[in-house]
DNA sequence: CCTGGACATAGATAGGTGTCAAATTAGAGG
DNA sequence: CCTCTAATTTGACACCTATCTATGTCCAGG
């Protein structure tokens, strides 16, 4: 990995692999984590994840997503209930405007399950 | 590639973030992963994976997953089928028995999508 | 060339899902 | 209180999907 004499050190390296790579997902985790895949599993609302994160202050208010799609209001207010619902995101409201921003943990749960590397950083030693 | 001791370098390490938060997916990229993360939304295609990822040889036939669900063979296939065509797993023939084995790079995009830290190497500048 | 087993495909059906228009709730500002 | 705007909820509809039974295909062994 490193190359010549120069010690580098692999912080919190997944050695082994992802979860579902290591053991068999039993039935109960399977119906546990497959509700979270479906809400991303969306066109719209992958979109709508990341204008939200991607969004200044790590939020967004609806009129800001409304605005990018050419779905109606009420379909991207579904699709951010469905986002919501599975925790993916969460939102509070402020005077006129209500804004959405993502829950990290969550997206970083899902992508531990599918990847290898689940990595916390790196450092020469 | 490397000299001495010169100062280090990350490489392909996404020092900001996951992708979906880096910068907004647009439509084209979102219609085009949808589809990846619905094969996966879906509890049977989820033990499936995990299943097949986890057989010995990192193999498995059908008849070895169809013994572990409730499900009808026909079911099994017809999940299986989704899983191919989503190119998570692929599928040989061989006598009597084909056999599944999963496609690791296919997860790994995925994982790295949703991921914040994707990391693959480290060298020196 | 049959037979049996492994697996896929076809067809049918119940339930889920994305979308919109219309109606509703909630706050801001006269 | 009234009205304007932001956002959600409701109800309807077309489409998709998970599952089954029944049937077809492919291969190995007699």
């Amino acid at each position: 990995m490193s190359k010549q004499g120069l010690p580098l050190v692999d912080v919190a390296v997944g050695e082994c692999c992802a979860p579902l790579v290591c053991e068999p997902l039993n039935a109960a985790e399977a119906e546990e984590l497959a509700p979270l895949f479906k809400a991303i599993a969306d066109p719209a609302r992958l979109r709508l994840l990341s204008l939200i994160a991607c969004h200044e202050g790590g939020e967004a208010c609806v009129c800001d997503l409304t605005a990018a799609f050419e779905l109606t209001a009420p379909t991207i207010s579904h699709h951010l209930k469905v986002l919501k619902q599975a925790g993916l995101i969460d939102s509070q409201r402020r005077g006129t405007w209500i804004y959405y921003w993502i829950n990290p943990a969550a997206l970083q749960r899902l992508s531990a399950i599918l990847g290898p590397r689940q990595i916390t950083g790196m450092v020469p030693a």
